[in-house]
DNA sequence: CTAATAGTGTCTCTGAGACACTATTTG
DNA sequence: CAAATAGTGTCTCAGAGACACTATTAG
């Protein structure tokens, strides 16, 4: 805020309602997809007006565990939307917040909606599309500096794993050595293997520390 | 937003007084710079309540005319401050934007304080020191991947200019012949030529287009 | 054995960075 | 001329990407 607007007091103007939505994506079936709930004016994003004195992480984490069953999960902002006519019923700021989980924590009866060059293939209420675009890129930025950040592997996978999610987060095909050399410093190996492809067992691995990656790989995703 | 609260309506919950925040960066005599405004609690930077119906980035154009003498800007979003104690006056939410001008548009009156290490060197009131911080992030995001997309340096502009323009915002040295490369093919060279410098006359360039910097630009600018 | 997938040695070629040389001005 | 700055040719070395080979499983 500021220094006040001389003389006005903080009173003085009627006040917009103060809304959070939250775009909760994931990765599943070589998609990435994105949590909707049912509203009357079709899918929507899980989200929720703010209540008096509580933070906006907080809001949208009482949203995610009313509406979709999810808790505990750590937002990002992606941006507040403030166009006066977004809603209907009147003058509602939404900011929107981005986060991503492991499809298996989404439990089966909550709708995901497939996203598709960062739209998703079933339209939303209000500007959620646009919510889920933005989300799209703040998940490729982080994606681009560390190892799957947002845990939706889990803790443990194998390169395989690791390179298919990249694949569909970036949309595009990686080359499996050069992907290896790329994020390998940010790994550790677990000694444990996997069997779950069929020829030689794949040697697990797990995010070292920050499992931050070098600048270069950011190019290699990109393109 | 989102479906309603399950039966609440919109006017059931008190709402927050909505403010924005702007930190104007620019860069002068080899330091970035905010502007700062006085306020009751010490320097500030330019802000104002949202007033009704108005767009975000409206109330922000009219806060810095008001108070700084600058308009026309184009702002970006950086983060919605919201800690329910961050204004002893009450409840209010903060929008954080982040712009950069030229230095020779800042009226003389208006005063700047030096941005080091992503800190202003004078703190600031409320938790506007946090918002410089993340708007020097955002600008050497967006310095990264487009030359000078603020303007800094006005339209035209030698490649000393430049580097020492990229030299501050990153706080690195750089070196003229690499960076010259890097940057060469996101400028046009305009025939003409400055003497600025007291030893051969330099080329001045202007930006081409868009003036995307290739991946391999960000790499060397963050190290 | 074959098929399938995992992992790596190695080659090539691009290009980033360093160095130094040439070019063009002022005094 | 010397001094200062601008611009570039060239060398080297790292490393990205491609290819192909070896490794380890199942059947």
């Amino acid at each position: 805020m500021s220094n006040e607007d001389s003389g006005k007091a903080l009173t003085d103007y009627p006040r917009p309602s103060v809304a959070v939505d939250v775009a909760v994506l994931t990765v599943h079936e070589e998609t990435v997809k994105v949590v909707v709930v049912p509203s009357p004016r079709g899918p929507a994003l899980p989200g929720t007006f703010l209540h008096p004195g509580e933070r906006l992480a907080d809001a949208a984490d009482r949203a995610l565990r009313t509406k979709a069953g999810l808790g505990g999960l750590d937002f990002h902002q992606i941006g507040m939307f403030d166009a006066p006519d977004r809603d209907e019923r009147g003058w509602v700021l939404s900011m929107a917040h981005g986060t991503a989980v492991p499809p298996g924590i989404v439990e089966s009866e909550v709708e995901l909606v497939a996203v598709v060059d960062e739209k998703p293939v079933t339209s939303l209420a209000f500007d959620h599309g646009a919510m889920v675009a933005l989300s799209v890129r703040d998940l490729r930025d982080r994606y681009a500096s560390s190892v799957d950040p947002a845990g939706i592997l889990g803790d443990r996978f194998t390169l395989l794993e690791l390179r298919r999610l990249y694949e569909v987060v970036f949309d595009k095909d990686l080359p499996k050595d050069t992907f290896r050399r790329h994020v390998f410093g940010a790994l550790t190996a677990t000694g444990e293997t996997s069997l779950a492809g069929g020829g030689r067992p794949a040697e697990v691995y797990r995010r070292s520390g920050a499992a931050a990656l070098p600048e270069s790989a950011a190019a290699m995703l990109r393109s």
